[in-house]
DNA sequence: GACTCGTGTGGAACGGCGTTCCATATAGCG
DNA sequence: CGCTATATGGAACGCCGTTCCACACGAGTC
């Protein structure tokens, strides 16, 4: 199975394309332990087997579903100082509303999907004259801190409940802890039932990029 | 089961910590994908029903497993300054030499391991005298660059071949990407498996720290 | 137009997993 | 000395990713 390019002969033949396809929604209706070849062939009306003929397992299908939905960031406009807080924006959205994408996301070694990413901060951080020395660093930086705020939101309305009784449930959680152990923890979890994501999470990337210059 | 306290009362018997030590014993052996109540039971010559007499399931094995971990996390010493690379290393560390330790940190919600890092770095940012309304975010930084790297620096080693070897095969896969579309990518290859990966780190530490002030 | 062969297909089966079930054993208590 | 809650452990359940293999089809060759 060299290419993508070469088409299948057979009449409704399956397609790499359309098993990626599908898979995404199946991924987006129950998620990704929803997702089984199981299901999928089912979807697509057949059986198991035949899947195995155009992808090679479970990562590289869910590898390759990632790269599709990250394909679409779109190109940055205005200012780079702008810029990259919308990259960021766009990715957590993205993840809220594909929470199955947080697990693909973050493999070793990164998936091309993440490299997509770390792309476009890269250049960003280029347009912003950041010493060359300093774009690894801000890039992984980064891109590390807006998968995990967006790993960690898109996960938290996963668990089918609603969110802020979620994150209530978790603030109670944590003031039930140890007062002297965990002092800090404990002041925290009042701010987090009330604050605002979004402009906590702006605020992360303000902050990086505040010292990086 | 309520509490930890009572022990068991039959002579031999099993216990809730014997058990967890047992786990992390196979996990430093064998990974996260090695321990299964299969060889766990076998290794505690009884059978695996036994196990979920005393823990509820294998989220919670690990969970608890991650904790005894991070319970070993040493008092800070010296200036605040100091102390936030110094836990930043200790969790690199940790964590390179226990790569299982990964995958039970990063879960939705936090759990008690993560918690108690927080709360180490929220102290030293307490003590750094950082606004409060700033602790939260710069805490969440913090932690979220650690793991992250720390994860994949630990990944990369736990591939099993060499760690340099396995850069290298990075390094020249992203040499063979879109020379357009991939730019800065492809600039950082280079810098990739030549690179001091804990002074990287402690870069990207310097560089949070930078921003808070 | 028949033959053939590589390209696809799909259903059964394999081995292993987390977890549940249940018959049984043991230790403390009345 | 029974009784009962505690604790055990092996069998079994249902599901998973993956492999296997008998088979169908479409295109090139004579």
């Amino acid at each position: 199975m060299p290419d993508d390019i070469k088409v299948n002969r057979r009449a409704g033949g399956l397609s790499r394309g359309q098993i990626i396809a599908a898979a995404i929604e199946v991924l987006d209706e129950t998620g990704e332990e929803g997702l089984t070849f199981r299901v999928l062939a089912s979807r697509l009306a057949t059986g198991p087997g035949t899947l195995y003929w155009h992808i090679a397992n479970k990562e590289d299908l869910l590898a390759e579903a990632a790269d599709v939905m990250v394909r679409a960031l779109p190109a940055p406009m205005g200012a780079p100082a702008e810029a990259i807080p919308q990259i960021a924006l766009w990715v957590y959205d993205l993840l809220d509303a594909h929470p199955w994408l947080g697990g693909p996301l973050t493999r070793t070694p990164p998936p091309l999907a993440l490299l997509r990413l770390y792309e476009a901060l890269g250049r960003q951080l280029q347009a912003l004259q950041v010493a060359p020395d300093r774009q690894f660093t801000g890039a992984t930086l980064l891109g590390s801190y807006i998968l995990s705020e967006s790993r960690q939101n898109a996960a938290n309305r996963a668990i089918g409940q609603d969110r802020t009784t979620f994150l209530d449930e978790v603030a109670a959680s944590w003031q039930a802890l140890d007062a002297t152990d965990f002092a800090f923890i404990r002041s925290l979890s009042a701010r987090l039932s009330s604050h605002d994501d979004r402009a906590e999470f702006l605020g992360g990337i303000a902050l990086i990029l505040n010292g990086l210059r």
